[in-house]
DNA sequence: TAGATTGTTAATCGATTAACAATC
DNA sequence: TAGATTGTTAATCGATTAACAATC
């Protein structure tokens, strides 16, 4: 039903929204902050049930509810971070995880040295106590933020303790039935993009 | 000349390759593991100037040598890092980043009890620093790791010097001139795709 | 009311898929 | 040579853009 081109310009709208502080929004505001047409803008948002206001624009409030529901923000979910690097200690104290209702309830990492201490809140647990925190809070989601060798692994347990959805940070691909749900995230991409840039951006500069 | 879609799967390809073994692989092989259909991968490839061998499939050296000259990573950059908090810890650590010929430089914080301590093989220093050190490394990419509200703050700072390109972690829209580029790398939107897949398929299971 | 802004239809553009010819 | 795999053309599909009607 939505083209996937204009789910993934809903999500910046979201965004956007969630830092509007008037009432009401045109098309012409929004496209202008994030560089989209307003008719792409007004085209995304006619896939909703939530209809603007013509003269006056959206309404944030509702437009930002109807978001909430279609992204399932709405719901609570539970969350567990594998890792207690720098990166497992950053998403632990990640601020944005409130406003998406995520509720953080457990990090673990297999190291001895790190076991017992605290990251914000919480306690560094060993994976032994995985089982127990995911069937206790009814964990829905795992993030893996070890490194690439045992990302793999990592996955494993969690599958097998009944994870819904996987929020990948090791630069792998990892194998999990299908019934799973993996989302990558992957910092190398994001560097090949900037590198490209800069590339085209510089053979540009010596054509001309 | 080549299209954005396929660009996006380029870097797919690159990470796929990188970590091959094999001297040749076919598109078949490739697209099984990343889920496209082998003759996308081949249309894909078709946009490079190296060509496949019928029979064989394509040789992964080559192949890749020519992807790191589209992307630039055949150029070596010089990196700074705004940000010395768990997630500029964590990029400073990242051992993707050599595989990239990019370098990181220095590292910086305004936190007067983290100036002076050490991140990695890097001191970390006083924003008071930043015009030596950019100008002394020919620095060319800024990434910036510090709370959103500081971020337009930094974006000036690293423009104002001569930064060519902003890699920007702080979930928030900062406002460059054109002639420099900005990547957003922003966590927000991950969250927003999962919890989208989680939802989407709660009411699938609903409506069965 | 007049004017501004939304919502929608049709036209254009671009990307994917299918089919098959080329080739090692 | 026969067969496997690439490369390319044409057909299909989907997304964007343009134009304008609807509406507050």
């Amino acid at each position: 039903m939505f083209p996937k081109a204009t789910l993934e310009r809903l999500k910046l709208y979201h965004r956007l929204l969630s830092e509007e502080s008037k009432e009401y929004v045109s098309s012409e505001e929004i496209g202008e902050k994030l560089n989209i047409p307003p008719e792409q803008v007004r085209k995304d948002l006619s896939y909703l049930e939530y209809k603007g206001k013509p003269k006056v624009g959206y309404h944030v409030k509702s437009l930002l509810e109807e978001l909430n529901r279609l992204f399932g923000i709405d719901k609570k979910v539970k969350v567990i971070i594998i890792g207690a690097g720098n990166l497992g200690s950053a998403l632990a104290n990640y601020p944005g995880f409130a406003n998406y209702n995520i509720e953080i309830v457990g990090i673990f990492d297999k190291d001895q040295e790190k076991i017992g201490k605290k990251v914000g809140d919480l306690v560094i647990l060993s994976l032994d106590f995985l089982e127990r925190v995911i069937k206790r809070f009814n964990v829905e989601i795992g993030v893996i933020c070890v490194p690439k060798e045992s990302a793999q692994e990592v996955a494993d347990l969690l599958v097998k303790n009944g994870i819904k959805a996987i929020w990948n940070f090791a630069p792998t691909f990892i194998k999990v039935p299908n019934e799973v749900i993996v989302r990558n995230e992957d910092i190398s991409l994001g560097l090949l993009t900037l590198k490209h840039m800069l590339e085209v951006k510089s053979s540009q500069a010596k054509e001309a």
